[in-house]
DNA sequence: TACTATTTAATTTTT
DNA sequence: TTAAATAGTA
């Protein structure tokens, strides 16, 4: 067996993961390490060399792109396709589990899956028909509250009020959005993952089928693993699954959204024996961007340790700029932006990166006076939007008439004449008979609606019955766009008036032809329709579109992880921006924070630009912050300082030590985020800062008092 | 029912 | 500031 395309292009450390022998595997992987190429010559070593069935390998990424990415790669490097192989998202996965065994898992057959945007809609309207008060509860916190439940594996029935009302009210509508699902056959994200891991918790034969199908488990990301699905993965391996592992501790940034870095820490507790790799040489960034990445990640205390290394050259120094303010700073980015197209780069190989999305918005304004292309990530992506909803709701309600959510959504959508007050009652009498929506209305219209309304929803519920019976053979395409015609969508869209109107047309015609593209598992046990709905929730397309134009990347720092660029630009690096105000007095937030800086930094190839203002417009307000404490912990010596070339003179401000008394009409020492004292008042933090001078104010949050602008020189604060 | 005024709040995001 | 959500009006 020749085994030189398999080991020939890796180094030592990656070598030692790759040919590891058959058992558990944790590959720390620093950034720029080769951490996909582990993984896929893991997997091509396991069926070529070790004689895995393709079979009996899984390998489960986070993102669909990740796992299409693996799955390409592998098969160019055995150079043949690998069918059989699992690979997927851990959501794609257990959807696949799930549709495979409805049964045991007690869903319908023709489940559907909602996104985090119909789970949300569906609270609000939970909320409505509950007559609770949304001000009170809001949605969004309850959504948070039950995703947060579902990704520690934990159910209405396991979860205790603690006497406390509040929590009680959360779990009471927890099991009551539960009631909703159940009822309409839907299940949310988090819902298809706890789901998975209850019906191999629950069917022993189920699982130890796949435990013996599955020998070897290969997982990416595993530092961003949340706790059920650790707990789905331990399931599988049992006692004889081999899990490989690789992550990064240090990237680890997804903590809000159930990811548990403590995975990475327990992993050998878990799993005895396990063999350790770590994979420090990085093959993508100079060693002064590597070095700067290390100090600040020094500054974390629980992490494995690991020190980013390379052979190649020290490169150029990190070049920091203090902006005057957020104007000036996108000035520096533009002109620096120029200079590198000028010197014949490619636009597309520069990157600016900021911490939350509303930064993009002065970048974009420069950029396009600049005239420079550009591309802003993460946006509306295909299936998410509005239009196309409304037809997959559509679709939906032909497949299934429970659906609650699509019922909802496009009842009166184009506008039939039933209102808000047609809808309150239909709601009603769902509510009071537990029946689905759909029932609901049936009943009202032919019994105790008046004339009208029962004319406008017998109308629709005929418009359903009728597309469905239209559309039934038809193969996808057809059903789709018969339905955008016949159910008045594209006439209603017609009407909106200016260009939107005629975007959202031409996406209705897309979504066609997405569905001729469409292409259905022969062996599935669902209609092409309903795998094709599956499909629209799990995997909603590709944010924005021109990716292959040469256009200056615009992102978050989150949305760079994975990416890496030659130029780099982090802006934004302000105390109370980033570390952001909310992680800040938080340590485990704040190291978090300092994770994401890590992330930004390592994204760099040869040259990076870390800039600060020193006054920023925020929220309509113009706020004064000082720079990151991330760019202090990145040693001078690697560090080149800019200065504007045309200085507003403006007070300097001390440093902040002990308990400085504010002079009056000055704003020294005034930050977001630092604690004051009040004689009257008490305790608070600042909140923001506006003006200079005699009339500068600062918006105080009062422990006690709540919320106050005080003008300074009046307020006599005191530093804490 | 559609349009307009007012209020409110303001990370990060994939599935 | 501004976007989104809500309340009020034609």
């Amino acid at each position: 067996m020749d085994v030189t395309p398999i080991l020939d292009s890796l180094n030592d450390a990656q070598r030692q993961a790759v040919t590891a022998v058959a058992g558990p595997t944790l590959v720390i992987a620093g950034a720029g390490s080769g951490k996909t190429r582990v993984l896929v010559h893991r997997a091509a070593w396991l069926i070529d060399v070790e004689g895995v069935s393709p079979q009996g390998v899984l390998a489960v990424t986070f993102t669909n792109k990740a796992a299409a990415e693996m799955r390409g790669r592998i098969e160019a490097l055995l150079n043949i396709p690998v069918r059989n192989l699992w690979i997927g998202t851990f959501h794609g996965l257990a959807h696949r589990l799930l549709r495979r065994h409805w049964r045991e898992a007690g869903l319908p057959q023709n489940f559907q899956i909602i996104d985090s945007d119909d789970q949300l809609r569906l609270i609000k309207r939970l909320l409505k028909n509950l007559e609770i008060d949304d001000s009170c509860w809001v949605p969004r916190d309850i959504q948070y509250f039950i995703n947060g439940q579902k990704d520690e594996g934990l159910r209405p029935k396991h979860l205790n009020d603690e006497g406390d009302p509040s929590r009680r009210q959360m779990i009471a509508l927890y099991q009551a959005y539960e009631d909703v699902c159940e009822r309409g056959g839907l299940v949310d994200f988090a819902e298809l993952l706890l789901r998975a891991h209850e019906l191999w918790r629950d069917n022993a034969d189920l699982l130890a089928h796949y435990q013996r199908r599955f020998s070897h488990l290969l997982v990416d990301e595993f530092q961003d693993t949340n706790a059920i699905q650790y707990a789905w993965l331990r399931l599988l391996a049992g006692k004889t699954g081999i899990p490989f592992v690789v992550g990064d501790d240090d990237q680890s940034i997804y903590r809000w959204r159930g990811a548990r870095v403590e995975h990475i820490y327990r992993f050998q507790k878990d799993f005895p024996g396990t063999a350790v790799v770590k994979l420090e040489q990085n093959y993508r960034s100079t060693a002064t961007i590597l070095h700067a990445a290390n100090s600040v990640i020094e500054n974390n205390s629980s992490r494995l340790g690991k020190k980013l290394w390379t052979e190649g050259a020290d490169g150029e120094p990190i070049r920091v700029y203090a902006a005057y303010n957020e104007r000036d700073e996108s000035d520096f980015i533009i002109g620096r932006l120029r200079d590198w197209i000028d010197q014949g780069n490619l636009r597309a190989e520069a990157a600016v990166l900021y911490r939350s999305n509303a930064q993009s918005r002065v970048l974009e304004e420069g950029l396009i006076n600049a005239g420079i292309p550009y591309r802003v990530y993460g946006g509306l992506r295909f299936f998410e939007r509005t239009e196309i909803k409304d037809a997959l709701a559509y679709l939906r309600l032909i497949s299934n008439r429970n659906d609650d959510s699509s019922f909802e959504r496009v009842l009166n959508k184009p506008t039939r004449g039933i209102g808000a007050r047609s809808a309150d009652m239909i709601r009603a009498y769902a509510r009071a008979n537990a029946c689905p929506l759909w029932r609901a209305a049936g009943a009202l219209a032919s019994d105790e609606f008046n004339g009208r309304a029962a004319n406008a929803a017998h109308e629709f519920l005929n418009l359903i019955e009728t597309l469905a019976r239209d559309t039934d053979g038809l193969d996808l395409p057809g059903k789709i766009d018969h339905v955008i015609h016949a159910s008045g969508l594209i006439d209603f869209f017609r009407k909106e008036k200016g260009e939107k109107g005629e975007t959202r047309i031409e996406n209705l015609l897309e979504l066609v032809s997405a569905g001729g593209g469409f292409e259905p598992d022969p062996a599935a046990e669902m209609s092409p329709l309903d795998e094709f709905l599956s499909h629209a929730a799990l995997e909603a397309g590709e944010g924005q579109a021109d990716a292959w134009d040469d256009c200056v990347q615009l992102m978050t720092m989150h949305s760079a992880k994975g990416l890496e660029f030659p130029l780099v630009f982090l802006s934004g690096m302000e105390d109370g921006l980033f570390p952001h105000q909310r992680s800040i007095s938080d340590p485990k937030g704040l190291e978090e924070e300092r994770r994401l800086c890590y992330v930004g930094i390592t994204r760099a190839m040869q040259t990076l630009y870390v800039t600060y203002a020193e006054q920023r417009r925020l929220h309509g307000m113009d706020s004064f912050s000082q720079p990151s404490r991330f760019v202090a912990e990145i040693p001078d010596q690697y560090i080149e300082e800019i200065r504007p070339k045309v200085r507003v003179s403006r007070p300097t401000r001390a440093p902040i030590v002990g308990r400085t008394p504010i002079r009056q009409g000055s704003e020294v020492g005034i930050r977001l985020g630092q604690r004051v004292r009040h004689k009257k008042f008490g305790d608070g933090i600042i909140l923001n800062c506006e003006g200079q001078g005699a009339h500068a104010r600062v918006q105080v949050n009062f422990e006690d008092a709540g919320t106050k602008w005080l003008v300074l020189s009046y307020a006599n604060l005191d530093l804490m």
